[in-house]
DNA sequence: TCTTAAAACTTTAAGCTTGAAATAAATTGA
DNA sequence: TCAATTTATTTCAAGCTTAAAGTTTTAAGA
């Protein structure tokens, strides 16, 4: 006989409801209290936001460039959104925007060699504060929660 | 012998930095797609939105009513933030500011007894979607998950 | 008392975000 | 060919978010 209800659990609200709960607003402080931190030292060290960062690490990883729709699947945001953002950082001459040549619709957005310096020291700070940020688990706890949560996301992607 | 470097690591880039970022990625991904999941289904099925649900569910903890400044340390969001968000929900008669017989300056948020009712509806929905969202993971996998969240949360409160 | 400082909020400007509407170009099919 | 549809993107309105500036009220100190 085990501790988990084995007969209908009609009668009471399953717990694990509960446990799930739980789970989820750790979940939700743990990555808006490190996103909050990482919004904080782009915006106070360097002047970014990470949006921008988010964008122009999309860009760094297709040196060729990205259609705009490809760019915010790639993102999981609205087109209108990356329009906005690439505006800003076309502003900043750290990206810009690439006719291609058989379709006068779409455009490639790019970063300029100037982006790609910029956030190329970007990620350099940001994977050391990631490593900051998370110095409370070992290597080996850090393997572990990454594989559960990589369980969860499987679940998550094909509903 | 053990497998992880043992005389000084100076000459290679920790393999640490690089777990820990993947896990970063992957507790992100999860988050952001549970949140986004959260977004839709309140304004598609309820009409609202995640920071009204947020501020509904401060304030159904103190019926009896919370400063504004109080809602946004409780929040972790700033006063401007709560101020809009207030005013959104007293339009819709779910919330109210009550004078405080001592001080001219503050104001008790609370919500209206139909703001109770709501929220109270909402809650048993947002409960069982995150259930339905995490179902990928077994009760067990969930404690573990939570555990080792809490382990990075500690870490996190106090650098 | 009465000036100064602190506290509690609100307002503002700028940017992020979405879904919906609008625009423009390419493709399809009668 | 050319009308209708599809594709690619931008524009728009509304709301969320923050930091900074502004307002009003209270508290403290000379």
């Amino acid at each position: 006989m085990t501790s988990s209800p084995v007969h209908s659990p009609k009668t009471s609200p399953e717990p694990n409801t509960k446990s799930r709960l739980r789970l989820w607003l750790r979940l939700l402080k743990l990555s808006s209290g490190i996103e909050g931190e990482l919004r904080k030292r782009l915006r106070d060290a360097h002047g970014t936001t990470l949006p921008r960062f988010d964008v122009m690490a999309a860009l760094y990883r297709y040196p060729d460039g990205l259609k705009m729709s490809d760019l915010s699947d790639h993102l999981k945001v609205s087109n209108g959104n990356v329009t906005g953002i690439l505006d800003r950082l076309t502003e900043e001459g750290l990206a810009l925007r690439v006719a291609i040549p058989g379709d006068r619709r779409a455009h490639l957005a790019r970063l300029t060699p100037k982006g790609r310096d910029v956030f190329a020291g970007l990620a350099t700070f940001h994977e050391n504060w990631i490593n900051d940020l998370l110095q409370g688990l070992s290597t080996e706890d850090a393997e572990t929660l990454s594989a559960l949560l990589e369980k969860a996301l499987a679940s998550q992607e094909r509903p």
